[in-house]
DNA sequence: GTGAAAGCGCTAACAA
DNA sequence: TTGTTAGCGCTTTCAC
């Protein structure tokens, strides 16, 4: 009961590694038996539980998860998009969504789009040719054709960092219109009036720059919006970009007694700027930037911003997923995370 | 010839989506056949081809990678381990390991190990459990365990940012003490003479520290290794600590005319300090960073530093890999890329 | 609590 | 150039 004449047998040796056969085998149970015992131990008996263990650990046997996502049609993997790692605004989420998937279980599968869309598309065949339980978007998907074929591949989706009506899925951001107008009351509360803008040319600080202009529309800072004086940069940001784009905004206008940046990095590069110019901050110039990021209560002067909780979309973003892949309800598809203006001494 | 009694037949309805034998119903050839219009054209005929990928189109048929890799034993999957993506000292190792290897149609798992080895098991658990067809290594593997368990996988692991004697498989890296020992010369040659050193607390930070004693012992500078005034801080590292490590350092060592930071966002906390107090750089302090990161350029005063390439880290790594995954064989199993010190206004 | 059979979706090996 | 067959290593389904 052994093997069929060698002469018809095809030959296909597996990869040579243990499996769960050979763990069976060797605790002298059935395969099944043994795929339970690690999967859902409380189906087996505690002396079978044992023997398999034993037989694990003697073997050192790792169980082969593409054959059992294959098998249970869950992969226990998730893709992330983010535009690029470079830049360290979306590390903050990156890490605690890797850290929460890997409490659950998960793996984490990183994919950058560049600021360009022009790859996502292969990028995003990539990512769902690998059947992943959830995939985590950075920002919303726009192309039309990004959206059908992440709807039609049937997988969880979280967009991030952002909100729209129209999700294709769940979705855990805040509103870049809002954080931006609420930074312009709190400037126009410190007295400032001569506002200006400080950006990456990417969507969503785009976005922010809109709200910004409104807002002081709103406030009649300004009479019409090509009034506000605004510098864009190259995203991702640098503090290079910030120190050369202070140098510009300047010339463009040199009353300005404040200055909205579209991350920390390039406000560090405009308070870096304003040092080596003697300008002095706050004094004559107010400068915000935006993300909160580690090192922005510890420049010189501490540096004011808009705290926006990474480690917090990050862990929701993977909750969403894992109760989705678990087939437990997801709590909400929609969540406003916020954001907070936080007032240091650079304002 | 279609199916058994239903009676008999047991249930397993697929995932429901387009499998490759749809597409090959579609184009009226064998399963194989699609297969292969798909994986090695060139071994099918152009009309073949052709119908093949119109019912690929037809059908948004996204192939399933995780069947895939089961059968062929290659997953195209790249699994690369860093102590914490919080840092931005790997990012641009992972970026460009990222990029190179969605080049050549592999993707990149993202798994963090913390500084803490407790971890690390884990992790490496998880990893190859998905038999990724390479696996990049921050840092060496110290735990015996785990060297033993990576050998015993059989998977290609690249192991990063060091040198050692006795790599686990391949090494792309350059040697800590040599770079701490061209600091201290570039210091010493600038006429400093009473050095301090400011350092996160991981390992690798303190191989560099050995082997900045040690030349500046051989200098003369010291005369014995505890003359040398060092304050560690916990790693990750950040511009805080490097605020609160000078303040420190000056207490210790109030003579002291060079510090040689572990990490660039080090070095940028203690010109933010040295700022803060006063204190003239480099007049009165010389400060000497490590990473070169993207930011280093462009300080105030500009900051001297140790450049490594993590780029051309990341695409070695993923160079090495991508030969062994393909069965080509690997040009160099060890690969020193050196540093280079970058001398700018803060030194 | 345990097991036998079937099959997840794909590709290697052999054959024509 | 194309097809047939037999798995890759696991888990589902059904049966005891």
């Amino acid at each position: 009961m052994d093997s069929a004449p060698p002469s018809t047998r095809r030959q296909r040796r597996g990869s040579g590694g243990i499996t769960l056969g050979d763990v069976a085998r060797l605790a002298g149970v059935s395969p099944i038996t043994a795929s339970r015992a690690l999967n859902t131990p409380a189906q087996v008996s505690p002396e079978t539980l044992a023997r398999v263990h034993e037989a694990v650990a003697r073997t050192g046997y790792v169980p082969n998860r593409l054959a059992g996502g294959l098998a249970s049609a869950r992969s226990r993997l998730v893709a992330a998009v983010v535009p690029t790692i470079a830049g360290p605004v979306f590390m903050e989420m990156v890490q605690s969504l890797t850290s929460a998937l890997a409490d659950a279980g998960y793996q984490l599968m990183l994919g950058q789009s560049g600021y360009a869309d022009s790859r996502e598309d292969a990028l995003l065949e990539a990512i769902i040719g690998r059947r992943p339980d959830g995939i985590v978007l950075t920002g919303i998907m726009h192309s039309a054709e990004g959206r059908r074929r992440l709807l039609a591949s049937g997988i969880p989706v979280v967009e991030t960092w952002d909100l729209t009506p129209t999700p294709i899925d769940m979705l855990v951001g805040f509103s870049h219109t809002q954080a931006a107008a609420a930074v312009v009351q709190h400037l126009h509360a410190r007295g400032r009036r001569r506002l200006a803008l400080l950006s990456g040319d990417d969507e969503r600080a785009l976005r922010r720059n809109r709200g910004f202009v409104d807002e002081a529309l709103r406030l009649g800072l300004i009479a019409e919006p090509a009034e506000l004086p605004v510098h864009l940069v190259p995203a991702p940001t640098t503090l290079g970009s910030g120190r050369a784009g202070l140098a510009r905004l300047l010339q463009l206008a040199p009353a300005t007694d404040a200055v909205f940046c579209s991350s920390d990095l390039l406000a560090l590069g405009v308070l870096t700027e304003a040092a080596a110019r003697g300008i002095e901050v706050p004094g004559r110039l107010a400068v915000v930037g935006f993300g909160d990021l580690a090192f922005a209560g510890d420049t010189h002067p501490a540096l004011s911003t808009v705290r926006i909780d990474g480690t917090a979309i990050g862990q929701r973003a993977a909750r969403c997923i894992v109760d989705r892949a678990e087939g437990r309800p997801v709590e909400q598809k929609v969540l406003d995370l916020g954001f907070q203006v936080i007032q240091r001494a650079s304002s």
